[in-house]
DNA sequence: GTAGATGCAAAGTATTTGCGACAAG
DNA sequence: CTTGTCGCAAATACTTTGCATCTAC
């Protein structure tokens, strides 16, 4: 497995231009989950010719190519992260916005059942925990 | 428990206008989960006068309600069903866009588990599988 | 009677696209 | 070179809103 977003892109066949090495770059670095305007904002201060289409073009692009997630999460705009080995869940803070990722095997096997008892075969889920933090 | 939507709707001080008796007892009939779009199409047959905004603004109203569940599956639009007791969550079928609703006690119960051990109380969820058919 | 609901069209968001100029392989 | 990408602005898709009118209670 190619350890970066670049080498990613090489392995794809994706053609690597100096706007997406930038967008890549940030993504690498960021440990958040910014939407397109936050990324589009981090990606300006490197390079402020950048367009939004472009960002827009390349997330999505890196998500066909599965290289980025894309999340929807309640009420907002789609927000992105990097693929990396080892599939996680959200545990959103509905008061904050903050972002907790788990992984919990357990889980995983469950959903995995759950299609099979209904004769699907899984492709893709969605897990996303609301809570608000309880008082210690 | 009131059992139907109007009856939901005095409950919670809900004015009943001729509209929300309308898009109510729609909503009632759908064993589907139709979008703003076509709850609009299937409204417009009973009253043609009926706006689509005020089908945006009822489901609103009867989502903050709790009348109705609000889904955003991906890449689309929102979507829409009666929210009764018992909560279920949704197998799609990646090819043909059918929905499975199923329920697990299981995986709600390790949920919950979940959320507490990040110091958590959880306050909603989403979970979504998407498969497609396996041959028998 | 009055607060709140409706219809309409216009305004917002988030995202996508057509097109001529430009750059990667 | 040639194919695909970029930046720009215009277009689209979904949803919300201001306002004058109307309706449920």
């Amino acid at each position: 497995m190619p350890e970066n977003i670049e080498q990613k892109c090489l392995a794809k066949g994706v053609k690597l231009t100096e706007q997406r090495k930038i967008i890549a770059k940030i993504m690498s670095e960021s440990k958040d989950h910014p939407d397109v305007d936050e990324l589009y904002n981090r990606v300006s201060k490197i390079d402020s010719k950048i367009s939004i289409a472009t960002v827009y073009r390349t997330v999505k692009l890196f998500e066909e190519s599965g290289i980025l997630a894309k999340h929807e999460f309640k009420g907002g705009k789609a927000r992105y992260e990097e693929l990396n080995e080892g599939h996680h869940d959200h545990l959103i803070d509905v008061k904050s916005g903050e972002i907790i990722e788990f992984v919990d095997e357990e889980i995983e096997k469950l959903q995995k059942k759950i299609a099979d008892k209904y004769g699907y075969h899984l492709v893709d889920h969605k897990l996303e925990l609301y809570g608000v933090k309880k008082k210690t």
